[in-house]
RNA sequence: UGGGCUAUCGCCAAGCGGUAAGGCACUGGAUUUUGAUUCCAGCAUUCGCAGGUUCGAAUCCUGCUAGCCCAGCCA
């Protein structure tokens, strides 16, 4: 229509695609997200994923879901579960294209003689050192590996012993024959296939041969018929490899390799091995604590499928390294949940407050919208008394300048409830205010005054005897990256902040219904999610997902 | 001292020879039953640096500089 104001420009891998189908290179697209399940996924896999399924969603292709499974070493079914779970939350649907690389090991294996017969590859019993010295630096040229020259026939035998377990570990490869004098050190006759005597959690005992990534992965993607095989950057030296190994081993319509740069967040740990670490020394609560940055945890922290695909959506995709500001998540999940969820009230550090002229033992239900920027969203019943507690930051004994919550004398708004205006206030013998005492203006029912006389101040409450507790639980992220994981002597460099525990708060009795992982945004808090790891019926647990913007601070001055 | 890639506002990021989009963050001001939201305004005379070509350059050329990646029988 005409009311597209958002002129979204292409990023550089939607012009090449659309580049492609132009010429007629490819007729169709098809992407895939091919981890291999080593370790659970984190926001920086979020990025592949919701680029791969989005382009082959916009350019009516086809994405596939691929295991890349080819070293048995590392991998277990574990992770390859927590991955599907994790990609259907994200909303990425693979439909019925799910693979496995360890599926194809017969064709990879064909692959292989058909490069021997071509005298494309041979068999090198070099040791992992000599392989190592012979490959040369990355200023000198290498050296002809001494099997190099060994015959069709004679490579023929050899590969089909390694195949057939008659080699140990390590004592015999497969190499591609290439250039050992390239400038480019993944040209240098790379390995191909290696022996490992290991059980595999597809394959079994099948096999005692893998195929190594750079041979194994263009044959993955040209035998599902990707066409657009979309990577990071650390891959572009191998390009020119995945595309011989397309051209050699003799693939129609070979896929294209297309290099994007990976998204990091800053001051967040994403690293693998350090979460990893962070896991097995129990720092952390596991591969979902609500402090790191993996697809699960971020799901238990509350933050929303939409909400990632928004903050995605809004990086872009380039090729230039960059580390974005936290400060974009937190905006994405503002925007998402802002208009879909309820906005509930709790008190997080509790002062009690006595409405002096509210009859005692009086309790009333008022009807309150569950969120004014959504009709949809209907009305809750919150139940109102004589004695409430409202947020110690809402009440100071000697306000500064432009401090408009309660203080003796200032009337103010409870939310949705009445005016009410402070009159006095009890101190223990450590002068902390321990009761605060108010009258209320029973004409202002629903938080307005017939009058027509206003209040600056509108703060929130919930009523004691009905009230929920519950313990709030602040994460920061765990560690700054800047400052370095870990310390030089190999210390946790932790966030002091990261875990700040709050268990005297209390929430409204309609929060208690709260479904598992549902988000709230309480009045001036920030958004929550109730984790359903730690609630109970009587208590419940809440993560904060984020603050909102800009809460009042007192002058400095 | 080899090869590949990147450099546009504090952070992302458009731009592809015609005179610097947008978002986040930030700063003002208006509205407001959340000091939120919404709204309106402000925010790069300049595109890593230095030359050159051109009527005209962030865009082309040359030379620098800085950062990232590559020497796993990992992916």
């Amino acid at each position: 229509m005409d009311n597209e104001k958002e002129i979204v420009s292409k990023n550089f891998i939607e012009m090449e695609i659309e580049k492609d189908l132009a010429e007629g290179v490819y007729d169709t697209v098809c992407t895939r997200f091919p981890p291999e399940p080593n370790g659970y996924l984190h926001i920086g896999h979020a990025k592949s994923i919701l680029l791969n399924y989005g382009l082959a969603k916009k350019y009516n292709g086809e994405f596939h879901m691929r295991f890349d499974d080819t070293n048995p070493t590392k991998e277990r079914e574990e992770f390859v579960e927590s991955i599907k779970a994790d990609i259907q939350w994200l909303g990425a649907d693979w439909k019925e294209h799910l693979y496995f690389a360890s599926n194809y090991f017969d064709q990879m294996y064909e692959a292989a003689i058909t490069l021997i017969k071509k005298g494309k590859a041979y068999c090198s019993d070099l040791t992992a050192d000599q392989i190592r010295e012979y490959r040369g630096t990355l200023t000198e040229p290498g050296k002809d590996d001494p099997n190099c020259n060994r015959s069709v026939e004679e490579n023929l035998q050899i590969f089909r012993d390694m195949k057939d377990g008659k080699y140990e570990d390590g004592t015999m490869v497969l190499r591609a024959r290439i250039d050992m004098a390239s400038p480019n050190i993944n040209m240098r006759d790379p390995i191909l296939y290696r022996v490992a005597h290991m059980h595999h959690h597809n394959t079994g005992d099948k096999w005692c041969i893998y195929p190594m990534y750079d041979f194994a992965h263009p044959i993955e993607d040209a035998i599902e018929g990707i066409t657009h095989s979309i990577c990071t950057l650390e891959f572009e030296d191998h390009r020119p490899l995945y595309d011989w190994v397309v051209r050699e081993v003799g693939f129609e319509k070979p896929p294209r390799q297309i290099e994007f740069a990976k998204m990091y967040l800053t001051n967040v740990v994403t690293g693998k091995r350090y979460i990893k670490r962070l896991v097995e020394e129990g720092i952390v609560d596991g591969w979902d604590d609500p402090r790191l940055v993996s697809i699960a945890a971020l799901r238990r922290r509350g933050f929303t499928p939409e909400s990632i695909a928004k903050f995605v959506d809004l990086c872009g995709v380039s090729k230039s390294n960059s580390s974005v500001d936290y400060a974009m998540l937190e905006y994405c999940i503002r925007e998402d949940l802002k208009t879909k969820k309820s906005r509930v009230m709790a008190v997080l550090n509790p002062i009690k407050v006595v409405i002096d002229n509210y009859p005692e033992g009086q309790v009333e239900y008022l009807d309150v919208p569950n969120n004014l920027e959504n009709e949809e969203l209907g009305t809750r019943q919150v139940p109102f008394a004589r004695e409430i507690y409202i947020d110690s930051d809402d009440f100071m004994e000697e306000p500064p300048k432009k401090y408009f919550r309660m203080f003796p004398g200032n009337e103010v708004r409870l939310m949705n409830a009445y005016f009410v205006k402070c009159n006095s206030f009890v101190k223990d013998e450590n002068g902390k205010i321990t009761e605060i005492h108010c009258t209320y203006d029973p004409e202002s029912r629903g938080g307005n005054s017939p009058d027509g006389r206003k209040v600056k101040g509108t703060i929130h409450w919930v009523a004691c005897d009905t009230a929920v507790p519950a313990t709030i639980r602040l994460y920061e992220n765990i560690v700054d990256e800047e400052a370095g994981v870990y310390n030089e002597d190999g210390s946790l460099n932790l966030n002091p902040n990261s875990l700040t525990v709050l268990d005297n708060c209390f929430v409204e009795p309609s929060v208690a219904d709260a479904v598992a992982y549902d988000s709230f945004q309480f009045v001036r808090q920030g958004f929550f999610c109730v984790d359903a790891k730690d609630s109970t019926k009587d208590h419940l647990v809440f993560n904060r997902i984020v603050s909102l913007k800009s809460s009042y601070k007192l002058p400095t001055a």
